[in-house]
RNA sequence: GCACUCGUAGCUCAACGGAUAGAGCAUCUGACUACGGAUCAGAAGGUUGGGGGUUCGAAUCCUCCCGAGUGCGCCA
């Protein structure tokens, strides 16, 4: 038991039996880090009324009632009424060395349960950009991060990977040939092909109103005849289709390998896999009257959604021509997830202008007995990235940015300064570094702000090695190994007992008991960026102490075992947390 | 018009209803024969967009205004 919040919650909630009655035995009271103390208690405030007394009064009298003698010095009751509370240095230090021997490092135990997870979410044949970023590593962070918490995590990567535009990438893989250097630029530069395809149905369609039939035209109506017969299941089709998606798999199979993300195929659930429940979908909402024909459309309508002029807002399940949109495909998948994943928690880590479109999907759901009240969906919002402007962030001409193109340019700036830093490494470690450095501090940037608030995109503060990034925090893992080295010990051999002497260690030892806590808060509310602060705060402690105390010079035996036993728990857990946000920390940087 | 997400130091971002709103950049002061100075210690910097309200206590909850972004029927 190495948390110390939950340990003083427990004692703190005895003595509130002890000193006001069984009745509030049970109240779980709150402890939090605080800047008087260790921690607070708030509980006497909250309590106050319902006793009909004052909190200070409270407050004293549950004191008098805790028995905390061994693992705290100090306890007042302060302010308005909180409860102060300061740990004894050897309680610290004993937990945190407890750290060592717990593979979880404190981490605690919770009911497992199935969890989907959708993100990522490219659009076959169509470039991944930045927006993909986030949605990417955010999702993939909480992915490692509730299956370390000991839960079934079922990534769902929902690809693009059917409608309309189907008809014409088919049409144009056919008129360039299956095997020609415009096909392989699916697996390179998909946007080429895509726009490639787009310019010539929209010229088809413009010659088509000008001039009526001709060569130019009937790439039109081909496209259109090829979507009719993709989702009619025509053999020959379908095998192009398949060759469309396979050629995409490439593309986005290179990013993630460079993005560094759990993603495989195996995790591949695109829009196609929902198909066959589609009429079934529309059918069943038809007859249990939730959906109705709406001028030719068959839609759903929920009085809680209203838009313009106060007109309801349709969930539009099957559209006039008979065709599907992706509304029908997200409550067939969430109907799947429930029924056949068996999910108790459902996470959807996409952009924030999908909210009303997923309210409105859970709402239809939820009237149709697909999604039971304890099944409970939660949108993870993810907000956009902004160009130097406050502007969504855009090449100069004005296209959205290629991923692949922004991750290069990390790992080449990343480069640069490794090429300056470090002459005497040879060139493939020096390559290594950058790769880790380069893609960590992109990955960290992401996820070290809110994933709902919009953040400004900046190569040089991301890559600065001041600050909350991602390479402050791979040095202080750098620095850590350099001492092992140095010392020639392993890290696992450090395993003496940890003594405080100085407040740096204090800090450091009572930081180090953070890391489980903070986990699964990110684990229940979903906010990644909890975890990077909580890094920082370790990274900061660590230099901190790393400046003040001296471990391999240090005087005495036991001091220096100590140090070492300190130093090997942050390594640890520095290196643990930096994994559940998918950042590699290199050896040597 | 309605809905969603926001508005916090010069800049980029934090703050789970709790005391004196915190970091980092940038600025200024200190500390280098360094277990890796790509560092550390410190200073300065704020009427949390504005007004009301809820309560022991509000950046946070409610309400009204101002401002920004996004979404509101056949693309996904």
């Amino acid at each position: 038991m190495t948390d110390p919040q939950h340990v003083l919650s427990q004692r703190v909630q005895a003595a509130l039996g002890a000193a006001l009655g069984d009745d509030f035995a049970d109240a779980d009271p709150v402890i939090r880090p605080s800047q008087f103390a260790d921690f607070q208690c708030n509980a006497p405030l909250a309590l106050a009324k319902r006793v009909g007394r004052k909190p200070r009064e409270v407050a004293t009298e549950i004191v008098n009632c805790l028995d905390i003698g061994d693992m705290c010095r100090e306890v007042e009751v302060s302010g308005p009424g909180f409860i102060n509370l300061t740990l004894r240095d050897d309680w610290i230090a004993a937990q945190a060395r407890q750290l060592l021997d717990d593979p979880r490092l404190g981490v605690p135990e919770q009911e497992r349960q199935n969890i989907p997870i959708d993100y990522s979410a490219p659009n076959v044949a169509k470039e991944m950009h930045v927006g993909h970023l986030r949605t990417t590593v955010v999702g993939d962070t909480l992915a490692r991060t509730l299956e370390f918490l000991g839960h079934n995590v079922i990534r769902q990567n929902h690809i693009g990977d059917w409608g309309t535009p189907f008809g014409m990438l088919i049409e144009h893989l056919l008129d360039v040939g299956e095997d020609s250097a415009e096909a392989e630029l699916l697996k390179s530069d998909p946007n080429a092909f895509y726009q490639a395809a787009r310019a010539k149905f929209d010229a088809a369609e413009e010659a088509a109103q000008a001039g009526g039939p001709g060569p130019v035209s009937d790439f039109a109506a081909r496209s259109r005849a090829r979507v009719v017969a993709l989702q009619r299941g025509d053999p020959a089709t379908l095998r192009l289709w398949r060759e469309l998606v396979d050629f995409s798999k490439v593309y986005f199979n290179k990013v993630y390998a460079k993005l560094g993300v759990t993603l495989t195929d195996a995790d591949l659930a695109g829009e196609s896999s929902y198909n066959d429940m589609l009429g079934a979908v529309c059918d069943e909402l038809e007859a249990k009257g939730i959906a109705q024909v709406s001028d030719g459309a068959l839609c759903v309508f929920l009085d809680e959604f209203t838009g313009r002029e106060g007109r309801p807002v349709p969930l539009i399940i099957r559209k006039s021509d008979g065709g599907y949109g992706y509304g029908t495909t997200d409550l067939a998948t969430l109907k799947y997830r429930v029924e056949e994943l068996k999910a108790d928690r459902i996470i959807y880590v996409v952009g924030a202008p999908q909210n009303l479109h997923l309210r409105m999907v859970y709402a239809s759901a939820r009237e149709a007995g697909w999604l039971p009240d304890h099944v409970v969906p939660t949108h993870v919002q993810i907000g956009n990235v902004l160009g130097e402007d406050g502007k969504i962030l855009r090449t100069r001409s004005g296209r959205s940015l290629r991923l692949m193109a922004l991750l290069d340019e990390a790992i080449e700036r990343a480069a640069a300064v490794v090429a300056e830093t470090r002459p005497d490494l040879d060139a493939a470690t020096r390559d290594e570094i950058a790769q880790d450095v380069g893609i960590g501090a992109v990955k960290y940037a992401d996820l070290s702000v809110a994933h709902d608030s919009e953040y400004v995109f900046d190569f040089d503060r991301m890559l600065a090695l001041n600050g909350n990034t991602g390479p402050y925090q791979q040095y202080a893992v750098a620095r850590i190994r350099s001492i092992f080295r140095k010392g020639g010990i392993s890290p696992e051999d450090a395993t003496g007992d940890i003594n405080i002497g100085h407040s740096t260690e204090r800090t450091l030892a009572l930081t180090l008991l953070g890391f489980g806590p903070t986990v699964a808060q990110v684990g229940d509310e979903l906010e990644p960026h909890r975890l990077c602060s909580y890094l920082f705060d370790l990274a900061q402690a660590f230099t901190s102490f790393y400046e003040h105390c001296p471990v391999l010079r240090a005087e005495e035996e036991q001091v220096r075992d100590s140090r070492l036993a300190l130093t090997a728990a942050t390594l640890r857990t520095l290196v643990q947390g930096l994994e559940l946000l998918g950042v590699r920390a290199p050896q040597q940087m």
